[in-house]
DNA sequence: GTCTATATTGTGATAGAC
DNA sequence: GTCTATCACAATATAGAC
């Protein structure tokens, strides 16, 4: 339960985003929100109107700390391997920090899928950045020849996925043993970028 | 709307799958199976008896297509650079063909995550011999030191993540255009085998 | 087996006392 | 602002005619 010492409205928050994270829009009940936040579930509805309007602000909140931080990563100026180690250390900390995160994402994205255009536009992701310093280094010589975007996706790929089909691989290839697959995790922000950059450096 | 010449049951079946893949189990109607079946929803109960019980029905079957050929293919005993090129290729045709799969198996296991126990054992999924092989390589110096849990996962990851987060990769580095992304994926599946065996080949 | 009509239940939302 | 009690509605499930 979440601790009674912040303001009615932010305890109602926390407590929804807990759930709301955890659980997706329709797998998540106000009553269950309102248990969480230690409150009756009438407040929930006097401080934020519905059910839906509670979730946007929750959905809001989750991307507006989740998404700079990608946009930003991928325009840095800095050399270009130098620049794999840094996003995918960097991602993958801040998924160990918050794994339920991209289940979460893909359910929401899935059950309306507009407002990824909306999220992309607010936000300003701009890929080109990175997608010049890949073909800039093909030109150079110093990588070998490959799409930009399907180094990004990639990249993505590689650093969410384990996060997003835990349940499957930690079952399927760690006996289900949540420390080893902690470990890995872990171990997985070196060996990420290891294996990216073995593949497109020329040797 | 499903076709009228199969069984009753086969057809209430049928639109079940389409809706259940596509929606999960908690954004789909009883009345949209039904309507998409073409009959009245109480049939759907006179023959699965419950809801739960018809999407059990959809899910098993749909595990039943999809897992074996995964397991059947790690086991398959062919030279390394060939078994992945071929598991790539086949994966994602796999996944061309039914781009729901990913996000339907990953809702799924979050609401619950029991079952993929089960599913593991009642299939006999058995990661082992993949992971021997890669160790042999290792020791007689075809590829790199790595670690075999980890290429497993980097080949899983390539392959699904593009299909489970399509809305947002799409929207994000192809301006939400659907043919360039049908064609990316389509390129896919010989980007991603060169890329695993760029990155473990010894040079 | 298949339908219409109805019962039952779960849950989001509101009214009104305090 | 916070609670209890209640409403309203949607969706699953069943009864019963044919």
């Amino acid at each position: 339960m979440i601790k009674g010492n912040q303001g009615t409205e932010e305890r109602i928050f926390e407590a929804a985003k807990n759930v709301f994270v955890k659980k997706g829009l329709n797998n998540s009940r106000m009553q269950e929100i309102a248990q969480e936040a230690g409150m009756n579930k009438a407040l929930l509805h006097y401080y934020y109107r519905s059910k839906e309007k509670l979730f946007q602000a929750v959905f809001n909140s989750v991307m507006k700390r989740v998404i700079p931080p990608i946009a930003e990563m991928l325009e840095k100026e800095i050399p270009l391997f130098e620049k794999i180690e840094f996003i995918v250390d960097r991602y993958i900390n801040s998924l160990i920090s918050n794994p339920q995160i991209p289940v979460f994402f893909i359910q929401e994205i899935q059950r309306n899928p507009q407002q990824i255009v909306e999220i992309i536009k607010k936000y300003g992701i701009k890929p080109e950045v990175f997608f010049q310093q890949i073909e800039n280094e093909i030109k150079a010589g110093n990588i070998i020849d490959i799409q930009p975007q399907q180094l990004i996706v990639n990249l993505l790929s590689l650093c969410v996925f384990p996060f997003a089909a835990r349940p499957v691989v930690q079952g399927m290839i760690f006996e289900n043993d949540k420390k080893k697959y902690d470990q890995f995790l872990f171990e997985r922000k070196k060996e990420v970028s290891k294996f990216i950059i073995n593949s497109i450096r020329k040797k």
